[in-house]
DNA sequence: ACAGTTTGCAAGTACCTACTTGCTTCTCGC
DNA sequence: GCGAGAAGCAAGTAGGTACTTGCAAACTGT
């Protein structure tokens, strides 16, 4: 692994748990185990090392598991999905709450917050039309409030997780079912238990 | 206005813009048009004054618009408290995401961002029980996840609102007519057009 | 009018911050 | 083996940070 590697590595990890003004030269220089100079050699400023790292970190997707384009199984494929799409949030939950506090100090790094939510509301939208056009859903009812509401659930979960006390006392699992059912309940799917 | 409140107050603004290690007594000191030595005198420390006025902040309710004790009109009810969650939260967004990202290293200002999502909670799951028992909804399907899936939706906008693309470019007042109607629909609400 | 509290002001302490400079040492391709 | 780029090291710059001290001025209640 080369230097500049491991400091863009150990800065993404920094900035997570320290936030931008925790997150020091000379914090990242000790936990990568390279001279304090050498950051300056390399990326020129402290911002340049931090913005590379933070959108390389909130990039690596992971694979992620996606819906598929031909809707069968309305309730296990949206539960796989929306269980993958938790996971994906929750290893990322610090970063992106720092992000999110200090996106007016540094607007550069605002696509790391709505990037993935942008993709999963385009994605569920359209496997939710497709699912309607399929008439496994009922054709009343928006689509594109069904997958906000999903996914802010989604999100909200993971992100405050940890907090404690602010998510109820369940598996991620048991929430992300009871979402899943809710919401094929309002939109009227047809082969709910 | 005593220089104590003024302090209270200008580090609360302080705080929401500009994080902890943002709000530096320095500037504090200078919003309040004070010198910097009083605040020690008044508060011994940075931190106390932080926190102090953080959850000052926190706390002032500004009379909030509660759920009526008996059910009568859902949606209308629903919507009118759902408008004011959505206002109250908003006005405290840049707090609250900041709590939200220092959390960790400052876990006593964890019940900032608990606080308010507990009560609405605890409040919107007796309403809809009270619903329920009185026959204005389904007796099937969770409460307490209808409950948790309007609140995020709702919290979800009210903090992103500002982040831009994050939220679908709707009215506050459009989003959460949609929010309604989906709970509704997905409780099995019996007026519901 | 007098005592006590509160505030302002100036200066200083000890440390952290990003960032620079000059020089030496290592490593890697040819 | 040798030259070039990358790295380490020590020191320094200029400024910011929380916090302290001593003293004078202003306000307060009795």
């Amino acid at each position: 692994m080369s230097t500049r590697e491991a400091l863009l590595d150990v800065t993404a990890r920094l900035y997570a748990e320290h936030g931008w003004r925790g997150t020091t030269t000379r914090r990242i220089a000790e936990a990568a185990g390279v001279n304090e100079v050498t950051i300056f050699r390399q990326f020129g400023s402290k911002e340049a090392l931090l913005l590379e790292s933070i959108q390389a970190a909130s990039q690596d997707d992971e694979g992620q598991v996606g819906l598929p384009v031909q809707p069968a199984d309305l309730r296990a494929e949206l539960v796989t999905w929306a269980l993958a799409h938790h996971a994906a949030i929750n290893g990322k939950r610090q970063l992106i709450r720092n992000c999110l506090a200090e996106w007016e100090d540094h607007p550069e790094l605002a696509p790391v917050v709505c990037e993935g939510g942008m993709k999963a509301f385009s994605e569920t939208t359209r496997y939710l039309k497709a699912a309607r056009a399929q008439g496994l859903i009922a054709s009343t009812g928006s689509v594109e409030a069904a997958t906000v509401m999903l996914m802010n659930a989604v999100f909200m979960d993971a992100m405050t997780r940890d907090v404690g006390s602010m998510s109820p006392p369940h598996t991620v699992a048991e929430v992300i079912d009871m979402f899943v059912n809710l919401i094929l309940r309002a939109l009227g799917a047809t082969e709910v238990a």
